[in-house]
DNA sequence: ACAAAAGTGTTTTTTATACACCCATGG
DNA sequence: CCATGGGTGTATAAAAAACACTTTTGT
């Protein structure tokens, strides 16, 4: 068995792929974003988002979901819809070498997991340049919302009130949005429509419609 | 001499980067894309897009530039401009094996070259998949003319008559753009602005004004 | 003068935003 | 019956698209 020539480079850079991996649950009052302790050096114990190398002949979102079931220990069921972002290419973004990064989105529904969930408005410093990947992708997200119907309808769930879907869309932009323009917004979209069940959010106050896709 | 274990497969996929390399010189009546007939298998003598293999620790930018010069031809001082367009991974877009393929876009000014270049609307069958990746990074290449001033200053120069942006406009939208409105969205451009000089471009009618960035 | 192409003025449509006010419900 | 939050109606603003018409040129 002759001897593996490690010394010599490999002739590209390794591609990884970096989730933002988003749960909005019923009872969440915001979206969160799934992170990790880091298990490996570098950066062992930092926080970090889920990510993992390409593997040869897997789709990229085959490889986001192993991302995020081995990382964040949700399992492959809970995985509502993954979708692609931008690719982060700065040479030393990774201490090991120079790496590329995919970064994904996905969706995550409520379940069991080992992740760390941070809201969105308050994500703690993450390791590499992944609170550049977290800045850089979250307008990306917000244009999402209500564009992107399998994003939304992932994020939101087949059913939901009219309350949560203010509460989605105030967390993935910058500032709340009026209900009442939701509303209409919602009711402008073919696939959405509103039913006559109504759910109660707070204590007080008229209780919010809830809406299903068709 | 230790014969190579060229059976062991790498653990990544390849990533390629392809390029579509656009031009809009000042005598072309529209867009054109480059493109090249291949020199090795597979697809020999076919017409492909230009691409490369990713480099270790480059950038993005700078593979695209190399996939521009060594493929269509292009010095590298002809490249106004590059930018990432999306990332496409069906795993048997390659017949040697699983290769994701990075699509970036070009913009190269006038100077002589070995491409081929195809007007937009015109653009003949291509190797691998890159019918797919140029029918899908049309949208994005249009959505990018007069959003994306460096796309847009790459693709029509420091300066450029009112005829050739409506040229350009209709090269990259469906249809031609109503004159009197893209007049508008121009002056609406902050960092562009209209020069007294007038340029004719037709025989007859009144010659257009000639626009500068500023 | 006429045809052709550039450009202006103006209207219309669409979309987004804002805000006053009515509705439904629990205390 | 009042406070609270959901929802409707409507006004306003901004942006996009459409179209009639004027200007500038070569023939």
């Amino acid at each position: 068995m002759p001897p593996e020539t490690d010394s010599s480079v490999p002739p590209q850079s390794a591609v990884s792929l970096d989730v933002l991996a988003l749960r909005f649950w019923p009872d969440d009052e915001t979206v969160h974003l799934g992170i990790t302790h880091r298990k490996a050096q570098p950066f062992l114990g930092r926080l970090a988002l889920p990510g993992v190398l390409l593997t040869r002949g897997a789709r990229l979102a085959d490889d986001a979901h192993r991302a995020v079931t081995t990382k964040l220990g949700v399992p492959a069921s809970a995985i509502r819809a993954v979708g692609q972002l931008i690719t982060f290419d700065e040479p030393n973004r990774d201490p090991r070498g120079p790496t590329l990064s995919i970064a994904m989105w996905a969706v995550c529904a409520p379940v069991e997991s080992t992740a760390d969930w941070a809201p969105l408005s308050a994500v703690p410093a993450l390791a590499f340049d992944h609170d550049r990947i977290v800045a850089d992708c979250r307008p990306l997200l917000a244009a999402k919302l209500w564009s992107d119907l399998t994003f939304t309808r992932a994020l939101l769930g087949d059913s939901f009130s009219a309350t949560r879907a203010v509460a989605a869309t105030a967390a993935l932009r910058r500032d709340p949005p009026n209900p009442a323009n939701l509303n209409r917004l919602m009711a402008s979209i073919p696939t959405l429509s509103r039913t006559d069940q109504r759910v109660r959010h707070h204590s007080t106050g008229r209780p919010a419609a809830i809406w299903t896709w068709t």
